[in-house]
DNA sequence: GCGGTTATCTGACAAAAGTCAGGTAATATT
DNA sequence: AATATTACCTGACTTTTGTCAGATAACCGC
C-alpha cells in the first residue's frame, strides 16, 4: 500500500486541481476575471476587512487595492471605516453587489449538487470530502470559546448525543443524564470551546464549574471525519488552560468503557481512575487529573 | 444533513483550491512559471502529442505552441513527428528535461508525504482522497481491454481475492477455486477489462470462453472507493458487448450469497438464478443471462 | 508630542496568460 | 484533382496578475 501512496496522492491532486479549475472557471461565466470574482466572494462570505481579504486570498496589498477599486467602480461594493481603528477599511456589498454574489452562489451550488447527484451514496462522498478538507486545512483549524448555547456548539452536542446513542447498548437520552446547566459552562463558572474548520464546527469540549472543589470536563467530542489529527488534545488543552485561569486545580470527568479510544486518550493525557463521584446512569468510569 | 451539503462541499472546495494553489505554487520553486511547468509535467506523464497536451491542460493552440517553444529553447524537450500523420508532433524529454521533471516529481512527492505524515491514520485520508478523486474524475474513467496477466489486472484480482477472503466466513483461496486459465479470458476465446481512473486500476471483469455453449462472467470487481458510481454496470456492459462480438449468446456466472449487493446487481441487470453448473467449492448461487 | 509601526493606497512596471486572425503543410473528402 | 479539414505555428495584441518603491494618515508606546 505504501508504495502506492504517491500514485494515489497524485491522482487525487490531479483530480482536485482539474476540478478546482473547473469550479473557479465557472466563476468566469459572469464576465468578470477570477481576481475580482474571488474578492467579491470573500466579501459575500463576510470577510469584510481588507487585511482579512488579503490574507484569505493571499493577495499583494497593491493588487488587493486595485481589485477593490474595480468592484467599487462597478458599484458592487462600498468601503467604510468603522468605530475603532480608523485606518482599517471594511467592504460591504451594495444591493447589486448582493445580487452578483447570489448569482455566484447559485453557480457554485449548481456545481456542487451536480457532482453530488451523480453519486448513489452522497454521504460517502461528502464524508470523504470532509476528511480531506479537514486534513488539508488542518493548520487553519481554530479553537473558539463560545457559549454552550451557540448554534454551532449545539450542533456539536447533538452529533455527540447521536453518537452515544448509537454506541451505547441501551442508547443514550440526554434528559436522563446530568446535563450541565449552560451557566456552569460559561464565564465565570466554566467555559465551552468549539473547534472550527473553515467555519464549520468539528469538535467541542465543556469545562463545568462546580462548588465541590473541582471542575469537570464534559462533552469532549470530535467529529468522526476529524479523528486522528490530535484535535481532542487541542480541545483538552484549551479546557485545561481555561481551568487554570479560573483557579481550578482538580479536574474530573466521567465516561463509559464502551468509548475505549476516549478512555485510552484520558490515560495518555495524565488522567487516572477514581471512585464514582456522581449518580449519572451512563458513566461506568470516573477519572481525575490534578493540573 | 442535506441542508449542510452545500456548506460541506464549499469547505471542501476551498480547502482543495487552497491546497491546489499551494501544490501548484510549489512548481514555482524551480524558477519557471506555471504554464511551462505544467506542460513539462504533462510530457513527463507521457502525454506527448501536442493536441493531447492542449486538451489535458486546456490550452489555446497559440499559447501551447509558445510554451513548447520555450521548453525547446531551454532544451528540455524535443519535438518529432512519428509514423502516420505527419502533421502531428510529439514531445519527448531530453536528458536535462528528464532531470527537471524528476525534480518536480520530487517536490510533489515531498508535498504529498508531508500532508500524509501529519495524519495518524494515513489510510483513512488516502481512502477519502480516492473516493473524492474517483468521483470528481468520474467522466474520465476509461474501460480498457487488457490481458488478464497485465500488472494492473493482477492488482485488481489480488484486491478481489483479498476481499473475498475477508468476506467469506471460511476465507478464500484462489488455488481451491477454478481459476480460469489466462487464454480463456483473452482473444479469441474471451476478454478481460479493467477500469482506470487516471491510470490507476479501480475495477475489472473477465469474460471466459468455454466449449460448453456458454460464456462465463468472472471476477467482476470494483474497488470499494469507486462503489456507488455505476462502474460495475459499465464493466458488465463491456463484457457483454465483447461476448456478442465473439458470438456468445448465453452468459453464466457463479457467486456467493454473502455478496448480497452483487447478487442484487445481477438480478437488476437481467440475470436469473439457475441450477449449479460447476463444482467450485465457493459459489452457492448460479445465474444465467441470455443476450 | 515624537519616533516607530500599521493599514491602505498609488503609480510605474513586468511577467504571465489568454485571444485572435491569419499562415503552412499534411491529410481527408468528394 | 479540387476542396475542405486538420494540426500546428506565428505575430500582434489585450487582459490579468504580480511586484515594488514610495506616499499618507492613523495609531501605539513612551
Amino acid at each position: 500500500m505504501t508504495n502506492n501512496l504517491i500514485a494515489r496522492m497524485r491522482r487525487f491532486h490531479r483530480a482536485v486541481t482539474t476540478e478546482a479549475g473547473l469550479l473557479d472557471a465557472s466563476f468566469l461565466g459572469r464576465g468578470r476575471p477570477l481576481g475580482p470574482a474571488r474578492v467579491l466572494n470573500a466579501i459575500g462570505q463576510n470577510i469584510c476587512n481588507i487585511s482579512d481579504i488579503r490574507a484569505y486570498l493571499r493577495l499583494d496589498s497593491g493588487l488587493a487595492s486595485r481589485l477593490l477599486r474595480g468592484l467599487e467602480a462597478e458599484s458592487l461594493i462600498e468601503l467604510h471605516t468603522r468605530d475603532g481603528d480608523q485606518r482599517r477599511r471594511y467592504a460591504t456589498l451594495t444591493k447589486s453587489g448582493k445580487q452578483e454574489y447570489a448569482a455566484y452562489e447559485a453557480l457554485s451550488d449548481a456545481q456542487a449538487t451536480g457532482i453530488i447527484s451523480r453519486y448513489a451514496q452522497p454521504d460517502k462522498l461528502l464524508d470523504a470530502m470532509d476528511i480531506v478538507a479537514i486534513a488539508l486545512g488542518f493548520e487553519q483549524i481554530r479553537i473558539e470559546r463560545v457559549s454552550p448555547l451557540d448554534k454551532r456548539a449545539i450542533d456539536c452536542l447533538e452529533s455527540y448525543y447521536d453518537e452515544l446513542n448509537r454506541r451505547f447498548e441501551l442508547g443514550f437520552d440526554v434528559a436522563l443524564s446530568c446535563d450541565p446547566e449552560a451557566p456552569d459552562m460559561q464565564h465565570p463558572r466554566g467555559a465551552f470551546f468549539i473547534a472550527l474548520s473553515d467555519g464549520i464546527p468539528i469538535g467541542c469540549v465543556g469545562l463545568k464549574g462546580t462548588d465541590k472543589g473541582y471542575g469537570e470536563i464534559k462533552r469532549l467530542w470530535t467529529s468522526p471525519q476529524a479523528r486522528g489529527l490530535g484535535l481532542a488534545s487541542q480541545l483538552m488543552d484549551a479546557a485545561e488552560k481555561a481551568a487554570k485561569t479560573l483557579g481550578v486545580i482538580t479536574l474530573r470527568l466521567d465516561s463509559n468503557k464502551e468509548l475505549s479510544e476516549a478512555i485510552a486518550f484520558y490515560y495518555k493525557h495524565g488522567w487516572s481512575e477514581i471512585e464514582r463521584f456522581n449518580d449519572d446512569p451512563y458513566p461506568d468510569i470516573f477519572m481525575e487529573k490534578i493540573l
